[in-house]
RNA sequence: GGCGGUGUAGCUCAGCUGGUUAGAGCACACGACUCAUAAUCGUGGAGUCGGCGGUUCAAGUCCGCCCACCGCCA
């Protein structure tokens, strides 16, 4: 039997268009699911979007639009979000259609029936402007901020579910889960909120206020109210109970969600499917915010990242990699487009991209195109190790949710496989049969790359594979060294995968001459400024040539009576014999700093001339080492 | 006010149950190499690990207090 997976986001609520939010969640579950199609799971991949509602109604009012053409627009905008991010989700669910409103009303009279539900009076502060009662938190002085009115006490029927009945069950089952809500972070905020009477939750409202909604199928002057609405979507969307889909994939589910709705996920909706007596989902995962300039994104800050609008720049793989690869999931993070650029063309184009370029040239120059497999040498064994174990890392960070881990991880491989090219040097090779070995090796690696990253990078991996004349590929495909087979054949033609991608910054500074200062001219300063150098006449008393540096001599000197030692660049303007007893120049206070292993006390004048060659400063006449320059 | 989180090189981040000289990538400098997308590889530099105090033979890693930012609750 082969295992199951599922994994959700949450139905976004069609009020907004979608944004980085969005997309953040999105990617992240696409990610899973991927992940999971590649790992041999039979794997199920839901999104969606939440329709009903007063705001709802509202905006499609001002639109001049029924509601259901409203959303059916808005919820069309994500399905197009979607496709730009190639997102691979199974199932697009809509609160909207007949086969929610269904289980919603069936799940609903189940609970009513079980005597979870009762009618009760909800009183509170209603603004007769909004329409909806406000919380104290919202008022300005007492007065709602919209219409400056207090607001008057109104007395209400709503329907309420015995969420509190179910509170102590919870707090147990997330006490005897720990994976149950990840981060632990999260998990530890939720048990602090079950420790403390969590009430009952109002889950309707009068049908004369709120229309566009789904009715109570006991009491149609009643629509219910958000919660049992939209939660639900995740299991009506598998055809609950009676449908194949629900049989097969629940309770295996894993719920992806930002850190704003942890309490609905976390508390309602076990809650409601105890309740139901449907078995708990088996995980919620939940993810930070990403922030701008270390900030919150907000249209007054004028700082929303528009992940679309990279997208169509620098294409929707990069993106997804960047926001995996960049954050780790769980904490905020803080993301910007130079920081795409620089993640972009350091692993994709340089680290990655560039092997792909390299070792197809040689192939095609060398063995007109041929891979011929020859087992492994000395030679090979670091890479041959990494590749064993590099599968099994990767699983297990995506099992904790460490996606920016995992693909390091086998950015990491890239680049010992660079570091393999550059050791055994291909292009130096006799040997025909080692320099089969070599290039095979770092096809090979090449091709294990392109399936650990998938996940991430859905469409250049197949691009890579069909650079190398492959085709789609498993994670068990790729466990271990040697699976490309013997006599494969790359393709004569493929594009640059990663064209390298010039920021604004770089781009400027190569048109514009940077501004350091020129050397001839100096900012001028105090004396004061100039009374902080200890400059000191100094006598050589030994040279040696630095043990790790072409460039720099190691000088002994003679201050006086003191004796230190002093690195410097002069390897290449002076023999080491010819300095020993001449009287030089010497910067005494100048901190200390190691150099190539060698610490460095001071620095010797010198003066360059035209050319670049360096003339020491020397005292025009005689006078004692140590003596006072000035 | 209570609870929780975060604070580690210029930047983005690793550092599990405390244990050799605190790491990676980017950026910077220098060097090597030429198969390659001015690429790759090597070397180098600095960090009072937010602050103070404590436990310990030993703390970034545990405890207490404090500071900054964030979140949840009230």
């Amino acid at each position: 039997m082969t295992k199951t997976f599922y994994v959700t986001t949450p139905i976004y609520y069609v009020n907004a268009e979608p944004h980085i939010g969005h997309a953040y969640t999105t990617i992240n579950a696409d990610f899973l699911a991927r992940w999971h199609r590649l790992d041999g799971y039979d794997t199920f991949f839901l999104t969606g979007t939440d329709e009903h509602g007063e705001k709802i109604a509202q905006a499609a009012a001002r639109a001049g639009k029924q509601p259901q053409q409203f959303v059916d627009e808005v919820s069309a905008k994500f399905k197009k979000a979607w496709e730009i991010l190639h997102i691979s989700y199974d199932d697009f669910i809509r609160t909207t259609e007949s086969r929610h409103k269904k289980v919603v009303q069936q799940y609903l009279q189940e609970i009513y029936d079980r005597g979870d539900i009762y009618y009760g009076e909800y009183e509170g502060l209603y603004c007769v402007g909004c329409e909806r009662f406000l919380t104290e938190k919202e008022l300005v002085d007492g007065k709602c901020p919209d219409h400056g009115v207090e607001p008057e006490l109104r007395r209400e029927g709503n329907y309420f579910f015995k969420m509190e009945k179910y509170r102590a069950w919870l707090r147990d089952h997330i006490n005897k889960n720990p994976g149950f809500i990840r981060p632990e972070r999260y998990r530890n905020e939720v048990l602090a909120i079950l420790s403390e009477p969590i009430g009952d939750l109002s889950i309707s409202r009068p049908k004369s206020r709120v229309s566009w909604g789904i009715e109570l199928p006991w009491d149609p002057e009643h629509v219910t109210y958000v919660w049992f609405d939209a939660l639900l979507n995740y299991i009506s969307a598998l055809g609950y109970p009676e449908g194949e889909r629900y049989k097969k994939y629940w309770p295996a589910a894993q719920h992806m969600i930002g850190k704003d709705i942890l309490k609905t996920h976390a508390v309602f909706w076990p809650t409601m499917l105890k309740a139901g007596d449907v078995e708990v989902y088996r995980h919620l995962n939940v993810g930070g915010h990403l922030l701008a300039e270390g900030r919150k994104m907000s249209k007054s800050l004028g700082n929303v990242i528009n992940p679309f609008e990279w997208s169509e720049k620098y294409g929707s793989d990069a993106v997804r990699y960047y926001l995996l690869k960049e954050t780790p999931y769980g904490l905020d993070g803080v993301v910007s487009e130079e920081g795409l650029i620089e993640r972009y063309n350091a692993d994709l184009a340089n680290d990655l991209g560039n092997l792909l370029q390299r070792v197809r040239t040689m192939v095609l120059k060398y063995r007109e195109g041929v891979l011929c497999r020859r087992e492994p040498g000395a030679g090979e064994a670091v890479v041959v190790a990494a590749a064993e174990g590099l599968a099994a890392k990767v699983r297990g960070y995506v099992r904790e949710l460490r996606f920016n881990q995992a693909l390091e991880e086998v950015l990491q491989f890239v680049r010992l496989l660079n570091r393999y090219v550059n050791e055994r040097e291909p292009w130096k090779i006799n040997d025909p049969e080692d320099l089969d070995r070599v290039l095979y090796t770092v096809v090979d690696g090449l091709r294990t790359a392109s399936v650990l990253l998938a996940p991430a990078l859905p469409v250049k991996m197949a691009e890579l594979r069909a650079a190398l004349g492959l085709g789609e590929l498993s994670v068990a495909d790729v466990e271990g060294w040697g699976g490309l087979p013997d006599g494969h054949k790359l393709p004569a033609e493929a594009p640059i995968l990663f064209p390298k991608v010039e920021s604004e910054k770089k781009k400027q500074s190569k048109y514009i001459p940077a501004k350091k200062p020129k050397k001839d001219e100096a900012a001028t300063i105090t004396y004061e400024d100039f009374a902080k150098l200890d400059l000191r006449v100094a006598q050589v008393k030994g040279v040696e040539k630095h043990p790790n540096a072409d460039r720099l001599l190691v000088i002994r000197l003679d201050v006086g009576g003191e004796e230190r030692t002093v690195v410097g660049g002069l390897a290449e303007h002076y023999a080491p014999e010819e300095l020993v007893g001449k009287k030089v120049a010497l910067l005494a206070n100048l901190k200390p700093r190691k150099l190539r292993g060698v610490v460095s006390h001071g620095m010797l004048l010198a003066a360059e001339g035209a050319d670049g060659t360096l003339a020491l400063l020397e005292p025009g006449r005689e006078v004692e080492p140590g003596s006072k320059i000035s």
